[in-house]
RNA sequence: CGGGGCGUAGCGCAGCCUGGUAGCGCAUCUGCUUUGGGAGCAGAGGGUCGCAAGUUCGAAUCUUGCCGCCCCGACCA
């Protein structure tokens, strides 16, 4: 991409109502642009990397057995009676009445909906187990959305549903999202700590809230820090194999959120050289619920001894376009964003110090056709704009390398190719530096 | 929903108390000079002062109502 053909609107200016340094960036770095309160436009810089974002999401999901479809974003009210979460759900439910009076909602969720296909289609244990998932936009009518796309009023979620004959076998799916979803974080290049949540009415162990941890994080966090630097499980693991030791060696150590904190055990369990107290995001959530919906929507299946049961469910959330605030949260500095390499809205960044100068400009064209050739995705600045705004700019929109690309350096055959996350700057000529650039994989 | 605050040029703000010509910085446009970390000079364009009613000879400014947005709290992917 040519950034003189893109639509990059950068702020220099901060926003005043932007609080958090993710949302004050977003802005700025032209990404995203609020419509009204907790509801946004993307703009393409935030688009590339919300969607670079969704794929990881769904190839993991993929890998773990999930299959994906799509609900729509209206849902008739009468499903949600039948469950009795019309009535429940409150003011946070968006309400809207058709043409013809009928009540609709804008799915704040979608158990209700994702029990309605599984009943009308599933009725014996051989269908078992499934895993379904899509990702959607949901709205949910908070009282106060802030912090941008952090805690928006309408957002992308990826929600998965599990159906299974017992609880054991849900377990088995509960077991398969857990390390799908610790694989998809390390991807996005953040550190991910499960944490034991709250269960609800139903009870039990399995209900984790997926941490990041990040200084602006929203609640305050309580783990054993061997469990932050523990890395995932890897996109090698057999989905189909015994899951349960990786997720034992997780759940196994002390980590809750503050609701869920319980002072004299982390004392107690945890030494104190490893005692983290720390801020965190919540990323992702996932939840065992047994025949909650599926008893009252009457989602059936006959087992092996002719009887007919409630399956037994579990639901599983990924809050997608809450991820980039996330990302930014943990990976940004002074200047702007730090994009890790997986969701870079580009893979490199190409500084044409003077458009104009003959030799700039071809070596410029050269090295972003070889990079695009090589399926880089470079960004190619060739706007008039000074040295200085260029450079600005590129450190703002946190593309993971610059290549930077001037006269000077021309005259002595050099260019420098400069890495965002640290700053490290090296001079080499612009051949080794292509041939370094198009050997190297993708990474992660 | 309770408490607080803000709506004036694309963005950031001053002006409002004490009513009378709508201003500053950045951005934009034109010209010249500049060009390796957000340039300089000269000029230009751009405003229903959130909306509505009221007070007044006269309202961005005073009064009332409404709308929108932000912050703190309770709630959430």
């Amino acid at each position: 991409m040519r950034l003189s053909r893109f639509f990059l609107p950068v702020l220099k200016e901060t926003p005043a109502d932007a609080q958090i340094v993710s949302h004050r960036l977003m802005l700025r770095a032209g990404m995203i642009r609020q419509e009204a309160a907790g509801i946004y436009s993307w703009l393409p810089l935030g688009f590339r990397v919300l969607k670079k974002i969704e794929q990881i999401v769904r190839e993991e999901q993929d890998r773990a057995g999930a299959v994906e479809l799509l609900m729509p974003t209206l849902q008739p009210a009468d499903l949600w009676r039948e469950s009795g979460r019309y009535e429940d759900y409150g003011k946070e439910m968006l309400r809207i009445v058709d043409r013809h009076e009928r009540d609709l909602l804008y799915g704040p969720t979608n158990e209700e909906m994702i029990t309605a296909i599984f009943r009308s289609y599933c009725r014996s244990y051989k269908d078992l187990p499934k895993t379904l998932y899509h990702i959607q936009w949901k709205f949910r009518d908070e009282i106060r959305p802030r912090f941008g796309v952090m805690r928006g009023r309408e957002f992308l979620m990826k929600d998965s549903y599990s159906f299974d004959l017992d609880e054991a076998s849900a377990r088995r799916a509960y077991n398969r999202m857990f390390v799908a979803y610790l694989n998809t974080f390390a991807r996005l290049g953040l550190k991910a700590v499960p944490m034991r949540a709250d269960t609800g009415p139903i009870g039990g162990d399995l209900s984790h809230e997926f941490i990041i941890l990040a200084e602006t994080g929203e609640s305050e966090v309580f783990c054993d820090s061997r469990l932050v630097d523990m890395g995932a499980p890897g996109l090698d693991v057999d989905f189909d194999g015994d899951l349960q030791p990786l997720v034992d060696a997780r759940t196994s150590l002390y980590a809750a959120t503050e609701e869920m904190h319980e002072a004299d055990r982390f004392v107690s369990e945890v030494p104190e050289e490893r005692r983290l107290s720390a801020r965190g995001i919540e990323v992702g959530h996932i939840f065992y619920f047994g025949t909650k919906y599926s008893a009252p929507l009457g989602a059936n299946v006959t087992h092996p001894d002719g009887k007919d049961r409630p399956v037994h469910m579990g639901s599983y959330g990924v809050g997608v376009s809450r991820l980039l605030g996330a990302i930014i949260e943990a990976h940004h500095d002074e200047a702007g964003c730090i994009w890790p390499e997986s969701v870079a809205p580009f893979g490199i960044g190409i500084i044409n110090l003077k458009p104009g100068d003959a030799d700039t400009d071809a070596a410029c064209q050269s090295a972003y056709e070889a990079l695009v050739k090589a399926g880089k995705d470079p960004l190619l600045d060739d706007t008039n704009e000074r040295p200085g705004g260029k450079f600005a700019t590129m450190d703002l929109i946190g593309v993971p390398w610059q290549l930077i690309i001037g006269p000077r350096g021309l005259k002595e055959g050099k260019v420098e190719i400069k890495r965002r996350a640290t700053g490290e700057r090296f001079e080499a000529s612009l051949e080794s530096v292509l041939s370094q650039l198009t050997a190297e994989q993708t990474g992660q």
